[in-house]
DNA sequence: CTGGATCATGTGGTCGGACCACAGCCTAGC
DNA sequence: GCTAGGCTGTGGTCCGACCACATGATCCAG
């Protein structure tokens, strides 16, 4: 057993048992340090893993806000995963888009079928109708929207994997967009989609808005040549 | 910019560079500080992140198996993530048999369709016939068939995530045995639906392996009145 | 008495150096 | 030629120190 991981299970333990909850903030470094007999640096790099598990955020300073705070923050560590896991090459883009699929359109579906509210989409779309929007802005107004429709179906779980998944590849998407033969027309295409889509969840629709939204994601894919299932 | 992240990006960019293949080493801590003009402990806070992102390996000693090894790991990070996050209560148990349903419906639909080498299941139902398990030994085979059914689909991530979502589950699953009325008896309606479900994927009937698996994993946790969608 | 400037305090962030345990390699001795 | 021992390089741990930062108490001037 690593020192650093004693700290891991205390945390995790009390975290489990309600004695720690979000808001409050963890022990200083060097005073659980002493109270679990280990060294600072051991603490710090259990602090660290809880960071990057989106458990815990730093700051220095005093106050309220310094220290070690607990959160509840599960997107950015999934991102992080799936980045560093794309990297490798061992997590093919194919799969990614085959779950994207698979969780869009049962989230469609569901938002469908519960005629969720979907004012925060339009929002989004009106937005990506702006003339002149460069492929970055186009790309993260784009994610914002699928991410949204995903949270529509108020499972926060599909919802952070969603919007891991489009964090994760928003780099690889920028960089197949000179793959597309013409941006202008994609965006077009993009747009009016986008707007089926939502027509479809709010006239609830679903096998219409499962559909859509299928159609819309694997069409973008192949026309990008971004590999696929 | 912290200094441990410069470790982290350089990490990530050698990797997706090609220049980090999996099975190679890090340079060593020393080395890789040098480089980077920060100090042992920071890196060794990245190397940490990297371990529990299950992306390197590490292990004291000289030799190829010694040192931070490149692995691709990805199912050990996911559990960690979605059991910490289970901790804080902000990732509602019924949300993940929500995420349990669609994903295992989907994989056994697929597995059924592409009319794929079930063997391995038959295994594990096999040996969850034998008499006298323990509810430990019983819902390690379980949990086990299901993450191996949904690998049948040929989806890495999605086995990865499956894989995560049992591990992280397994310890909250064993807790509530014991609102089970007649534990004997539930094993005898869980085997005899495994079967079922067996027969059907190697049948490939789709649809029939998919509403067997979703009625199996639903009624198994209202039965376990672990909250339910 | 009021208000702003200043300092004390406690937080994480970083560093250098030191020592330990471990596993493989290499060399000296047989 | 073979074996046993030491050598070397790896991560694991610790100590002590200093820095940067944000807050809040304190002090002094008006």
């Amino acid at each position: 057993m690593k020192n650093y991981e004693l700290v891991l299970h205390r945390v995790e333990a009390e975290l489990a048992a309600g004695r720690l909850r979000i808001g409050e903030r963890l022990p200083g470094e060097r005073v659980l340090a002493e109270q679990l007999g280990i060294s600072r640096p051991s603490v710090r790099e259990a602090v660290r893993v809880l960071e990057a598990m989106g458990v815990v955020r730093t700051a220095t300073g005093s106050g309220p806000e310094a220290g070690a705070v607990i959160v509840a923050e599960p997107v950015s560590p999934l991102t992080a995963v799936l980045r560093l896991h794309l990297a490798t090459n061992h997590l093919p883009m194919g799969d990614v888009v085959q779950t994207r699929i698979l969780l869009e359109s049962w989230a469609a579906r569901e938002a469908a079928e519960q005629q969720a509210n979907a004012d925060e989409l339009e929002i989004l779309l009106d937005a990506m109708d702006a003339p002149g929007l460069s492929p970055e802005e186009f790309h993260r107004l784009d994610a914002e929207f699928h991410v949204a429709l995903s949270g529509l179906a108020g499972n926060v779980l599909i919802a952070a994997v969603m919007a891991s998944l489009r964090s994760a590849i928003h780099g690889y998407v920028l960089a197949a967009v000179p793959n597309l033969p013409d941006w202008e027309a994609t965006t077009v295409g993009l747009r009016a989609e986008h707007r089926a889509i939502l027509k479809a969840v709010r006239a609830g629709e679903p096998d219409d808005a499962a559909d859509l939204i299928t159609a819309h994601i694997r069409g973008f894919y192949q026309a990008a040549r971004l590999n696929m299932p």
